[in-house]
DNA sequence: GGTCTGCGAGAGAGCGCTCTCTCAGTCTCT
DNA sequence: AGAGACTGAGAGAGCGCTCTCTCGCAGACC
């Protein structure tokens, strides 16, 4: 019996026998309630001690409702799962989540939606009370993943503005303002043959790029842009420059719709024997990792991807916290970052 | 009264009035639970459905003990939270640990372990039930992480053997050997006059993958082998590659000991003139995103980051699942992966 | 001195689920 | 046909916590 006893974790009963007071009283003292005689605070705290006592999760949240985690999740086209990861993207994202939440003692869990399955699942998670409420990243058009959360009546915030129009919360970057950075830039270094190697057609961050380039290009006096779609990938961005170069080979200035792209760009050039940023200058999209180890380093136009996820987050947890609050969308400023490539 | 029971969301009670059955023969169907009658079963299969009926998860863990998760705790030195996120390696071991979970319908819990308060609070995250053990991530020398997670009992797994020995499972690369690899592709070259950038000296991996090119590289018949220290960083790779260039003007051989520090050697060997791989061959470790972007394209040593992660994990559930199974160490073996730069 | 007020601690009812134990009913064997 | 074995459903006791309600007691007031 003593035996038992020592083996198992105390509860909140074991340090109430110790401290010589009720359960209830404990748990006021665990709780921080005030309302508690210090002396008898003291002895609880010190019960606390000597037992070891650490509160139960599972019992708290079942009492309360409230679990203390969200659930970020990941969603990729149907199988694109490795790819995802790899992504540094992904890694800033998660980067700022986890520092805004962990002020507030609450966690992430990952999960994977990449399937019907998977999205299936990941409603459940938060339905189950795993989580009490949802950040989405969703990198593809036409994912069905936000309107299964607004469905479900799950609060979810989303990464970047649904390409299909859902009621739901969502903070996204001023894809036309930072392409038209691009543009000043390059009208600025007084490229005349301007081309744009584009994202997916369907992706509303993509085509706030293109349509932000083309407009600014337009200001500028460049009405007509060459434009070449890629899918965000390097190979894509070496096919649309090979493809660039045959149609205008006196082309002077790049726009690729990401860095990776950019990057594809940068080695078509090299090998045509084209030099960055003399002969064509060359702009990226993100800041990310690579832009800043290419050769030469590339300038692009930089999101603030952890703060864009920090403040997703904390709309999330405004939802959690007065439910009914009704949406909120907002917006980040890109910036231009300076290097060698134009 | 019927208002409040329609808002609610339905328990396993609601589900037994509606199918006319009792709380524990609904749980048994839920479960799978093979002794229940066909067409009872399908009678609550169909309540179930009519109620919209989901387990309540914080319930089931009281219960159980079990929470399906486990905490993926990253462990960075103090201070470094969004350099750490950057690192496409925590990207590459995330997505193996989803892969792995995801497939036993369990997921991880993102944590943040850089400071003391933060490693306390991973580990009562898992005391408190909300995981059922954790997998950590150690990237500096000396973190008491592991110990701490020992200390508590707590089953754990770590990503890279702990500088320090600690009586913990984990899984790991042989460094050596993936050194090795590198020194027999730069001897096979001709190379005779070879340098190492090395990772830090409190790092059993960092050392490991020097020996282990030293001593294969006298194997082949170069006992002299010029070495400096970096961080890991592509900075550090630069002033690396400097220092190297300064000391031995005619070497022609480099093996960095992580591609980052590969990259920044690049473009100093580039403004320095130097042709790679034609005057100085250079070959990096991990392969990740920027060996691949790189130009000349980085031949670099792989490891099987996604495939370590899923073993990690796979170690962990296997201790969940038979606890007191004793230690376990896997150690994996590297690829030479042949690109442009050597 | 008796009544009222207010403060702080205890009692106890759940939260939704699992699982053992019990028991009714059926099947099998002699 | 009766006894024993077995099958499958129900009853009910928790899992550890929170929170409302109750109640004892000390101080204030008339």
């Amino acid at each position: 019996m003593t035996e038992q006893a020592a083996r198992r974790t105390p509860t909140l009963e074991d340090v109430a026998r110790a401290a010589g007071v009720s359960r209830a009283t404990v748990s006021r003292v665990v709780n921080g309630i005030a309302t508690v005689n210090p002396s008898i605070r003291s002895a609880v705290t010190k019960a606390i001690e000597t037992t070891g006592y650490i509160p139960n999760a599972a019992a708290r949240t079942l009492v309360n409702r409230r679990s203390g985690t969200v659930a970020l999740v990941i969603s990729g086209s149907d199988g694109s799962a490795d790819q995802l990861f790899r992504d540094p993207f992904f890694g800033r994202i998660t980067g700022g989540v986890v520092q805004h939440l962990r002020s507030r003692t609450m966690h992430p869990t990952l999960m994977l939606a990449d399937s019907d399955a998977a999205r299936r699942e990941a409603v459940d998670f938060v339905r189950r009370g795993n989580a009490d409420g949802a950040l989405l990243v969703s990198t593809h058009a036409g994912d069905p993943l936000p309107q299964l959360f607004v469905d479900a009546g799950i609060p979810a915030v989303l990464f970047a503005r649904p390409a299909v129009p859902v009621p739901i919360s969502f903070v996204d970057l001023a894809h036309e303002a930072g392409a038209a950075l691009a543009a000043d830039r390059l009208a600025d270094r007084g490229c005349r043959r301007v081309a744009t190697i584009a994202g997916p057609a369907d992706l509303p961050a993509a085509n706030g790029r293109l349509s932000g380039f083309q407009r600014a290009m337009e200001r500028r006096g460049v009405p007509y842009v060459d434009v070449v779609r890629g899918n965000f990938t390097t190979e894509s961005g070496e096919r649309a420059m090979t493809e660039l170069l045959e149609r205008a080979p006196d082309i002077d200035g790049v726009f690729a719709a990401n860095d990776l792209m950019a990057i594809g760009a940068l080695r078509v050039l090299h090998e045509h024997g084209r030099s960055v940023p003399d002969e064509v200058a060359l702009i990226g999209f993100d800041d990310s990792e690579p832009a800043r180890l290419a050769r030469p380093r590339l300038t692009t136009v930089a999101q603030p991807v952890e703060e864009m996820a920090a403040r997703m987050t904390a709309i999330l947890l405004d939802q959690l916290a007065s439910p009914g609050i009704g949406l909120t969308s907002v917006v980040f400023d890109p910036e231009l970052v300076l290097r060698e490539s134009a």
